[in-house]
RNA sequence: GCCCCGGUAGCUCAGAGGCCAGAGCGGCAGCCUUGUAAGCUGUUGGCCGCGGGUUCGAGUCCCGCCCGGGGCUCCA
């Protein structure tokens, strides 16, 4: 038998009565033969190749983490003995475990008393012991310790089952799991909060501890920081302190108010991607906010959509506020007969839209009641669809670059193969549907990853999340194709035979909502906004009044321009406008005094940089456009 | 929607049944005339989220509502 170690390196092993005495001490935390996952106490296969696996594997990780939940249950259970497990799974990045304590919560005092517990509770380096039973033994051995959501999970599953002791703490897992609890080093709690037995609101409600555990103090503190980085980053407290938006409680949940430099940035951003939609042959549209109860019973929303959407009536009529602009484009669409050589036909507006979103679910700029969608439909035929994809994909791509973001994680949800009848369409329109998708994602060699059953009902589409700064992902462009609206308002062409046929429908948002896509940017940004986003790209600080006159010259012959500039000619000290400048944020300071109003200059100071020295004023506005040119 | 936590000055936060509710920052006024991340002094600022209740007395305790935050599987 050939084992593989994590380093790539090959040793040979016989006759040992487990994996782990093969290995070299402190080596390898599970194994894998034949795609199987195996603990490290596992006996040897007689031949073959053992693949054994550390944390720098996906599978590793998850058993580091796995194992981890396990000894805060083990904590958990030793200090509240009368707590009743749940699950605990790991997780991306960590794990946790929920616990019913009968109507309890976890302090932040008592979660710091169970990280000391699992402290102990790895020093004492328990071996865990995989235990396979039939399942009615371990609903008894279940019953007898108390464990009802065990037996609760035990009763829906197969005839064997495995479980893990660990001392005298026992948890049903399928493993595997490392070979015992001293493996796990550097281990925090994070939060605690609250969690409904299997998700479900009609369930006991159970607390849920999250941790993180790793083999490195290096790496924990990494983690730690990362997590303190995203709070620095939170788009809310950003928004508030330069002053973007807010949202308030006199307004509404959800609804977003606008400041005038959000409102600046907003509108960079919807220009930019709206001038480029317009370079490609995207057509502008606008359409009202509302419209009569009897469209949206036409398009469907009004079966399947009106949990979400605003209905009033007026003068006796139902009026819903538009969830969607895809309605309006079809009626623009259809005020004429189309031939298929007017086609693809795109509509593009930046739609707003109002959707009613559970109060929980609703988080600053992310999700909302009330967003602006850069939206489209493109109206084609089935055999340009493909190029019309690949278009799409081109022109999201370009803008989420420009806009400062160099990884996608991309998916396409197809339909899930078992139940076509859940799907509208036919079996031939999703499987061209399918490929066209696929193969446009091939010609631009974009990595994907299939998720079957994820589609819509109608019909299959691709996401875009982007990674920002740190790492985090974020659902941003979506290319919908739909085969129900067509139907549904009878959408039409008529092709080269002379006879109408059906349009294939594209709906595509690539950043999603203005909203969030400024969200997004903020976060990914941590504020500092690259120039030509910048809201206010100048300031200009004159070091005594005696300088302002000087300065409101620089400021106009910015403003003319069309530098977006500010002026701040209050009488503090320059080191005290620097400062305010600075945690605003604002990418250069113009600074003069006595020596620039001689020398008809300026002396620069770009955020978070310092001191560039003097530029003629002619310099420095061939620098700055350029910059904002270059979109850098 | 549901569970937990929270809401006190424009902002960040202290006060936990009993004097007139506090601090820092900010705002305003004056002085300073400033050279690259906070000059000095004075002053202003509060339906203690809203409504009801308990109490001689309520930011403080109880109930309801509104708003915000975290969570509501990444399935042993």
């Amino acid at each position: 038998m050939r084992i593989r170690l994590p380093s790539g390196e090959y040793r040979e092993c016989r006759r040992a009565e487990r994996l782990i005495d093969c290995l070299p001490e402190g080596v390898g935390l599970i194994a894998r033969v034949d795609d199987k996952l195996l603990d490290l106490t596992a006996p040897p296969p007689e031949e073959g190749e053992v693949e054994v696996l550390g944390f720098d594997s996906r599978e590793g990780r998850e058993a580091y983490w796995h194992t981890s939940s396990h000894i805060l249950a083990q904590a958990v259970k030793e200090l509240y003995p009368e707590a009743k497990l749940g699950i605990g799974p790991p997780i991306e990045e960590g794990f946790y475990y929920d616990f019913d304590i009968g109507g309890e919560v976890f302090t932040p005092e008592d979660l710091e008393r169970i990280e000391a517990k699992m402290r102990e509770i790895i020093a004492r380096n328990l071996p865990l012991r995989r235990v396979e039973m039939p399942r009615e033994e371990a609903i008894k051995l279940f019953q007898e310790r108390e464990e009802p959501y065990k037996v609760e999970l035990l009763e829906e599953m197969e005839e064997s089952v495995s479980l893990y002791w660990q001392g005298e703490f026992v948890d049903l897992c399928r493993g595997p799991h490392l070979p015992s609890t001293g493996h796990v080093r550097h281990v925090k709690l994070l939060s605690s909060s609250s969690a409904y037995w299997r998700g479900l609101e009609t369930n006991p409600v159970m607390q849920r501890i999250y941790g993180v555990s790793y083999p490195e103090e290096e790496m924990l503190r990494r983690h730690l920081e990362r997590l303190e980085e995203a709070r620095r980053r939170d788009h809310r407290v950003l928004g508030a302190r330069l002053d973007l938006f807010s949202i308030q409680e006199e307004c509404g949940a959800g609804l977003i108010l606008w400041h005038p430099k959000g409102a600046m940035l907003r509108k960079v951003v919807a220009d930019y991607a709206l001038g480029e939609y317009l370079k490609r042959g995207y057509q502008l549209v606008s359409t009202p906010h509302l419209a009569r109860g009897q469209l949206w019973e036409t398009s469907g929303h009004m079966g399947y959509y009106i949990e979400n959407m605003y209905v009033f009536e007026k003068g006796g009529e139902r009026y819903v506020i538009k969830p969607m602009n895809c309605p309006f484009h079809i009626l623009i669409y259809k005020t004429k007969t189309r031939s298929y050589r007017d086609l693809p036909i795109r509509y593009t507006e930046l739609g707003t839209v109002y959707r009613y979103e559970r109060s929980g679910t609703l988080h600053g700029l992310m999700r909302v009641r009330g967003f602006t969608q850069d939206d489209a439909h493109i109206f084609c035929t089935p055999e340009q669809l493909e190029e019309e994809i690949v278009g799409v994909l081109d022109l999201t791509l370009h803008i989420l670059r420009t806009m400062g973001f160099q990884e996608f994680k991309v998916v396409l949800s197809t339909r899930d193969p078992e139940h076509p009848e859940r799907y509208m369409g036919t079996e031939e329109e999703w499987r061209r549907a399918q490929e066209a998708l696929m193969r446009a994602l091939r010609r631009r060699g974009l990595p994907y990853e299939e998720a079957p059953g994820e589609a819509v009902f109608y019909g299959p589409k691709i996401d875009i999340k982007l990674v920002d700064a740190i790492g985090r992902t974020w659902q941003c462009t979506t290319i919908q194709i739909d085969f129900n609206l067509p139907r549904r308002f009878n959408v039409t062409y008529v092709g080269p035979d002379g006879r109408e046929h059906l349009v294939v429908m594209i709906h595509r948002a690539l950043l999603g909502s203005l909203e969030r896509f400024v969200g997004v940017l903020l976060e990914h940004y941590a504020g500092n906004l690259p120039v030509w986003l910048s809201p206010i790209q100048v300031r200009v600080l004159p070091i005594s009044d005696k300088y302002v006159e000087y300065a409101s010259e620089v400021y106009e012959r910015l403003k003319a321009e069309g530098v977006r500039a500010e002026l701040d000619d209050r009488g503090l000290t320059i080191a005290y406008k620097v400062r305010e400048a600075e945690e605003e944020k604002i990418p250069y300071m113009l600074i003069v005094g006595r020596r620039e109003v001689e020398a008809k200059t300026v002396a620069v100071r770009r955020h978070r940089v310092g001191d560039l020295g003097q530029l003629t004023l002619e310099e420095f506005m061939a620098k700055i456009k350029a910059e904002i040119e270059e979109k850098a």
